[in-house]
DNA sequence: GTGGTCTAGACCACC
DNA sequence: GTGGTCTAGACCACG
């Protein structure tokens, strides 16, 4: 499947769940209408919790980016693409801007922060050939 | 003072105060010998918990950042910008790290990510004027 | 047909359609003797899954509303118009008794409740003219 | 304290306790700033599981009629009780209308309708006395 | 002490 | 099979 969990990363679990369903369903990854994996499902493959995954779609649902098929499972709502395409860079942005803002209250000079930033992107984009 | 404490920034609050001491000793902001705070005096100061404060520095202290000074309190120990110095930048580049490879997972373009990094980098260095 | 399902009121499904049987039974719209849709009929006509039907009419027949003619069907029971008459205000009732007891326990003034009854009252009065 | 549930009156318990805080909320029993009880100590108040509360609890702070003040407690939000006073009326309405719609359904001559109304109103103010 | 998160496993209603 | 709810109990961070 799609999704990536790093258990020690600062972030919830659940949280981590609900933002990379988020940038699928931002990225047409999964589509209006298409079924997300069963808790259970996913559950097993992200070896966690059935409930961790069960509080992640909670949320979803109730931020209308999934909605529930009685007996059938949860699909990706109607319209929750564009609502996600619009959040997708301010959930990033945010996360961002706070590293960055630390970063220069550590008295990081300009370049030296450009620098770091630059290195760890081109890592990224090395690894994303 | 210098330190910034955003509680609801992810990071935990008495983590947030070690690596500001950490930066603010690598940056000569503090120097070997001189005195931190006093615990009540920075949880004043930052409107926080002085048990919070006090464990921010028991950990500095294991870390030797600070060491005790009997009947004084707290001071920057002996050696310590060196290592501060050497830390600061791997502090700062793993969170990059997460943010980015988080960026990168959703999906988002190696252009647009470029992009927002450049805008928030622009928008740090306009505050930072 | 006569009945009227709310996927999302509260009720179970099932639970909807026993009631609704009943209620017709009691009203007299279904007669002893009188056969009731099939299972597959009902449920394409309510647009629910045949497994529900199924149950409700399983659970009816238990309570002895509906019997089974041999290969023809499900018919209403000869006494059963009786036996559904006393219970629908029961059950009308007694669903009633919770919301009004929570309107109470919320504190709502005596003369509120009895305003906010009464308009429900009329505007249900205007739409079943 | 001032909460009643009843596991069985088809709300989910979690669904009762945020009702019944909203309720408080918007009659003034519990004001702005005002701490509720801990998790801990209202989950053995009304015997039930203290992540059922948490539950709760999640839901009112998601919807800002609670905020969490650090290593103290959940208190009343600003502003709350005016967002609570305004949805009690919808909350309790909307109950009422299924019932009521519910009770139309089943040919519940209009008569008779009001009759078990009242009689469940004056029941109702007799035990408020 | 407080809330937050996670795990484990149960039962229910619905398909 | 599906999700929804609830219980029980653990660990963590914070005050």
């Amino acid at each position: 499947m799609f999704f990536d969990i790093n258990p020690s990363n600062g972030l919830a679990i659940y949280d981590q769940v609900i933002r990379q369903v988020k940038f699928a369903v931002a990225d047409g990854a999964l589509e209006a209408g298409e079924f997300v994996p069963s808790v259970r499902e996913l559950a097993k493959q992200l070896a966690i919790n059935p409930n961790t995954v069960a509080r992640a779609y909670r949320e979803l649902q109730n931020e209308q980016v999934l909605e529930s098929v009685r007996g059938s499972g949860l699909a990706v709502a109607a319209g929750a693409a564009k609502r996600c395409r619009g959040e997708r860079l301010e959930l990033i942005r945010s996360r961002l801007h706070e590293v960055l803002t630390e970063a220069r209250q550590s008295q990081l000079d300009r370049r030296e922060l450009r620098a770091l930033v630059e290195s760890e992107l081109k890592l990224l984009d090395k690894r994303g050939d």
